[in-house]
This record gives C-alpha cells, sequence and structure tokens, in this order.
DNA sequence: GAAAAGTAGGGTAATTGGGGAC
DNA sequence: GATGTCCCAATTACCCTACTTT
C-alpha cells in the first residue's frame, strides 16, 4: 500500500509554485480528483509531496515516437 | 536523466514571448519534440526556463562559431 | 490574545489545447 | 516546411471576503 504516514506534506502555495499555476488552481486540481489531498481540520488542504514529484516527473519531449508523414 | 524538478518553469505565452512567435507556435514546437515540457493535471504545458534559455542562445551564435571560453 | 500570511469559497476575464483549414 | 489566424471547449488567472494557520 502506498499509504505511508510520516510523508512530507505541501501547501497548495508551494504546490503551486512548482507547477508555475495559481494556488487556487491547485485546489481545482483537489476537487477534480487530478491530485489527491487531504485536509486540515480547519479545512485546508496538504497534498503529497511523493505524488507532486511523480507528477513533475512526466516530462514530455513528445519526440521520441516515430516520425511518420 | 532529465527527471529534475525545482526547476523554473514558463507558460507557453512566457515563451512566445521572448521568441516572438505566436503560442501556436510555440505548442507545434512541443508536439514535434523540438523542446520539452511538463504538463500541469489539467494538460496545459511548462517549459523549462533553462532549456528555453538554451534555444534562445542557440539562435544568436546560429551560424557562427561556437563560443569558447 | 493579536497580527500576518495563507487558504477556501465564488465569480468573471484571460490563456491554452486541439483539430482543422487557409 | 514553418508560421499566423480563426473557431470552440476546457483550463487557468485574477478579483473579492471570510476563515485557518503560524
Amino acid at each position: 500500500m502506498t499509504a505511508h504516514a510520516g510523508e512530507r506534506l505541501l501547501t497548495p502555495g508551494e504546490v503551486a509554485n512548482l507547477f508555475r499555476v495559481d494556488p487556487k488552481t491547485v485546489t481545482r486540481w483537489a476537487t477534480a480528483g487530478r491530485i489527491g489531498s487531504i485536509r486540515t481540520p480547519g479545512g485546508h488542504r496538504r497534498f503529497r509531496e511523493s505524488e507532486v514529484q511523480e507528477l513533475l516527473s512526466q516530462l514530455t519531449t513528445e519526440a521520441t515516437e516515430p516520425v511518420r508523414h
């Protein structure tokens, strides 16, 4: 299972910085279920660093595929 | 490999401004694999600033002898 | 307890993606 | 072959106020 405590959590602002987007956008991702999120008792969201890093590492050099014409 | 975050990212519009081209053209570059890109969970592209700067410097040194130091 | 910064909401503008055509 | 422009749908950015976090 992937449920490990001790996982570092990131704030919406930190995630937003990594993706170069607005913090509100990160919130929308969570609402849309595109990214997992944890809620503080006060209702604020926290994100798993490992999941964020995984999403970031999907750097696409989309030229790897065959050139057809 | 190239999979390292902690890199400043640029939006398609910003890259387009740097190159003085239409954002659509930047998209085509990404599709053609001429420039690497990271996708937000929403599908929008982000570009690595270092790579963009490198491409820009290639423009100024085009058809010229390599810069040695 | 108080203050500053960050976040959750909700609305509305701006940007981007995709596919095709010229 | 490469670029710009137009269309439409989706995503994202910026505006506000109230609440949470530190």
